[in-house]
DNA sequence: GAATAAAAAGAGTTTAAACTCTTTATTTGC
DNA sequence: GCAAATAAAGAGTTTAAACTCTTTTTATTC
């Protein structure tokens, strides 16, 4: 349903919440090393997260990645639309693009039911309800 | 979350249990015209559904593929088994191998009920079921 | 202002799914 | 039993996602 590369993006995007502030940044090294993540991957996704104003960076000897004021009310489908495009939640089950209501392939309305809901969880939880999830331990980064 | 290949597999099975006797094969020439598949590759996977007894085959002229006794009542899930593996289902929605309920991923409980209303749909719909929606036109095999 | 440390960028390679083309095996009808 | 029709099998190619390695740019510290 979701690419890994978004799992990558959301878990990082989560980190940086919780561990980067300006005055303690987080080098790529650090973070693919936490999350166990490919290093140089992770470096070309922080870069698009950077690029659409979603944490902050900064080169240079003790610069790194660290949260901005969006950081935290950033909702996961804007991580999504990122990373996999936005006609994620618009795809039908079979990965038929003609399919819709008014013309619904054979799983449309079981799948339909399926994917709004997800859609409305991406829609509305944000970085910030997944790290207090993961600061109180109800939820983990990592393995 | 489906391959490409599980929606050519249960479109086709879905059209055998329509159109396929045997007194009356459908060939897979006109299964993959009909059902706007690409040939060969709907080949491979006819292969395997005939494998696991899903439908049946015979060569030679007048040859081609037809419902057996098994083919109705076959659920969504055992179609999906065969074209994707079994472990659809335990999938997290960030592809973590090691996230479940017990050391749940931070999209582990959404995703989980999502999933399982699938899981549900696929292990109790069957070939007839979706036979029927396709012939009372509430739902489409093309297009 | 030189050295260094870090992100950014570029240019690959790998892997798996999707798809294509060719050859082989089997069945039927004459 | 030979020709033809059809599924089965084999051996590719293509494409996109995932991943790796190298070079460039920028900021800091001495």
């Amino acid at each position: 349903m979701f690419s890994k590369t978004f799992g990558y993006a959301l878990r990082a995007a989560t980190f940086i919440a919780i561990h980067g502030k300006e005055e303690k940044k987080v080098s790529l090294q650090e973070l693919a090393q936490s999350l166990e993540i490919p290093h140089h991957f992770l470096g070309k996704i922080m870069q698009d997260l950077v690029r659409h104003g979603i944490i902050d960076s900064t080169k240079g000897p003790n610069g790194g990645f660290f949260a901005n004021s969006r950081t935290a009310q950033t909702p996961l489908l804007d991580i999504l639309a990122i990373t996999d495009g936005s006609l994620v939640f618009t795809h039908c089950a079979l990965n038929n693009k003609r399919c819709n209501a008014a013309h619904p392939c054979i799983l449309h309305n079981d799948f339909a039911v399926c994917r709004d809901g997800m859609l409305q969880v991406m829609a509305t939880k944000t970085v910030e309800i997944l790290a207090a999830e993961v600061a109180g331990v109800k939820a983990y980064l990592v393995r």
